[in-house]
DNA sequence: CATCCACCGGAAATGTTGGGAC
DNA sequence: GTCCCAACATTTCCGGTGGATG
């Protein structure tokens, strides 16, 4: 027995045909694009930037072409997917960032271009700026969308003459309100599961407890998997904790095992103790690396990857120096 | 007020991988 | 194969940082 009639609608790839909520955000960015514009969308995770960001692509007339950077988190790496998704070419590693340059620019130079670069804030941690100044340098007909979650204001990240030249609307993304969580879980909801197997009170009591839409998606797609026959408000109060674990394995997923080892680190510690120090938080990440046999990476690098963790809201950080505090306090989200 | 703690984060150094030309 | 050259991941090095401590 199972209540699941179709898993796809709430996947979270899942791309309907119909968005009927962010209508004024979708109207912006049709409008801005129309008019050639650059433009900036930021939000925290889970409000729906990406799915608008692609649904607009759809339509668009140009040749399209979308990256995130969560991958692609340099220069180069942006450069080669972009031209081998936009030109007949393909190209591996050791060339030239220039040689990708000019491929690329022979590119837009001949068809007007649309680029989407995903989660920006990656590639500006990683790499910095040179890819945008890049963009920005080229006079062509090549329209950038930028989405960030954490970056609000791009002008404090990028380049003076950089910013300058993009010149790019902003268009924010507010987080979802329990109803339009609700609307949209309903929809899903219909899609994919057989009638009469979910109870209201259910879905009211998901959309009461979060505003992440991933969260909420993730939430309803366990319960669907768990349920006998119907999916009721007690089901899925029990299985929150899975739920909630199944998103951040989701996000661990694209991460390296380091990330992995790290988390579990921090995840440890969050239940023995109070306040947790990068110090101790490193110490124990090597005996984890020890216990698995893996070789430790040196406190530098896990210091870029906190970084990380942070950006995906796995973490949170206070950041104050010197006293006999180091640095942060990680909190498990 | 000087000193120290315990880490931050930039920059250079090192090691690895893959590409193209010969 | 071999040589040279990039990109990239990671390490090494080191100059901050500012409240706590004496």
């Amino acid at each position: 027995m199972t209540t699941i009639k179709d898993i796809e609608p709430l996947r979270n790839e899942y791309i309907p045909e119909n968005i009927f909520d962010r209508k004024t955000e979708s109207e912006q960015l049709e409008q801005a694009l129309e008019a050639a514009q650059n433009v900036h969308v930021h939000g925290p995770r889970g409000t729906g930037k990406t799915l608008i960001v692609k649904k607009q692509l759809e339509n668009l007339g140009t040749n399209t072409c979308y990256i995130s950077c969560q991958k692609q988190d340099t220069q180069y790496k942006v450069l080669r997917k972009a031209v081998n998704e936009l030109t007949s070419k393909t190209v591996g590693s050791g060339h030239h960032t220039s040689e990708l340059q000019r491929i690329l620019k022979n590119q837009i130079d001949v068809v007007e271009t649309t680029i989407v670069l995903d989660d920006l804030d990656f590639l500006l941690l990683n790499d910095g700026d040179d890819l945008l100044y890049f963009l920005s340098r080229l006079e062509a007909d090549l329209g950038l969308i930028l989405v960030t979650a954490n970056a609000e204001d791009l002008s404090e990240q990028v380049e003076e003459r950089t910013f300058s030249t993009l010149q790019p609307q902003r268009i924010g993304f507010e987080p979802y309100t329990g109803e339009e969580i609700y609307e949209v879980l309903a929809d899903r909801a219909r899609k994919s599961l057989k009638p009469k197997s979910l109870r209201r009170e259910a879905l009211t009591y998901i959309a009461s407890s979060t505003q992440n839409l991933t969260l909420a998606l993730t939430w309803l797609r366990t319960a669907a998997q768990t349920a006998e026959n119907v999916i009721t408000e007690t089901l899925t109060k029990q299985i929150r904790q899975e739920a909630c674990q199944a998103f951040i394995d989701e996000k661990l997923q694209t991460l390296s095992q380091h990330h992995r080892l790290l988390y579990q680190a921090i995840e440890e510690l969050n239940d023995e103790q109070e306040t947790i120090q990068t110090g101790t938080v490193y110490n124990r990440y090597k005996q984890l690396c020890q216990a698995y046999n893996k070789d430790s990476l040196s406190n530098r690098r896990i210091s870029d990857f906190l970084k990380h963790l942070e950006q995906f809201n796995l973490i949170s950080s206070d950041y104050h120096y010197g006293g006999k505090n180091g640095k942060t306090r990680e909190i498990t989200l």
